[in-house]
DNA sequence: CGGAATCCGAGCAGATACTG
DNA sequence: CAGTATCTGCTCGGATTCCG
């Protein structure tokens, strides 16, 4: 929302394209959230149909900054977290189906969080 | 949580006397997740009684650069945006407790969002 | 000590319908 | 166009209980 509104001045349908995956409530929620904090700008126009405007205020222009910083971590880093679920996700379960009313089995580990531990 | 991590390695209590208002649930699934995403690292000790270190991988210490410009922002703006939100809140709300079935009578304006309007 | 499992209420978000 | 209002499902999180 707030590196749509960094771009240019939005008005609310066009955010909401802008944007793809958002509903309208709560487009307009998060429209609110940060026009109470003075993050964002509203301004109406009297027209017809109504025309209303939003842009990031000095403030909202401040926190693009360190939102920047977010970003470029999480973009830098991206593929190495996947990397790491995948790893995590493969340690937690079991290959096939478990059946534990007859126990040790299929040559399941007894116990799963086995990693990391010393001794 | 990180910040906590940041510091010092923890145990899982003493993780969470040392963030104050969370429970032991969200704790763990705040550190699982961390942990999934390769943020954190879990060391255990077959002790009794068990022993579970915390503590934050590179890819972690790695992320406390932009989290911290996040940090330092909100510091640095918190009253603003507190005002802020006095202000518009102020705004929002009417004085005294509004009687809709007996409308305009007590000197309420017909529609509230009248800030910023043009024209 | 360090959890897991369960129950349950509050709040969030989507879908839909209506309006000036 | 730019919302508001309402209903509803679902997730989040607190509290509690139990365990090796």
């Amino acid at each position: 929302m707030l590196l749509t509104l960094a771009e240019k001045v939005h008005r609310f349908t066009e955010l909401k394209s802008a944007i793809g995956d958002i509903s309208q409530r709560v487009l307009t929620q998060t429209l609110r959230q940060l026009e109470r904090d003075g993050l964002v700008h509203r301004c109406v126009y009297p027209t017809v149909p109504p025309k209303v405007e939003y842009r990031l205020t000095p403030l909202g222009q401040s926190l693009l900054n360190p939102l920047n910083g977010m970003i470029q971590w999480a973009l830098y880093h991206h593929e190495t977290i996947k990397a790491a679920r995948d790893t995590y996700d493969r340690g937690q379960l079991a290959p096939q189906v478990m059946n534990h009313s007859d126990p040790l089995t299929y040559g399941e580990r007894p116990q799963a969080r086995r990693r990391d531990v010393i001794g």
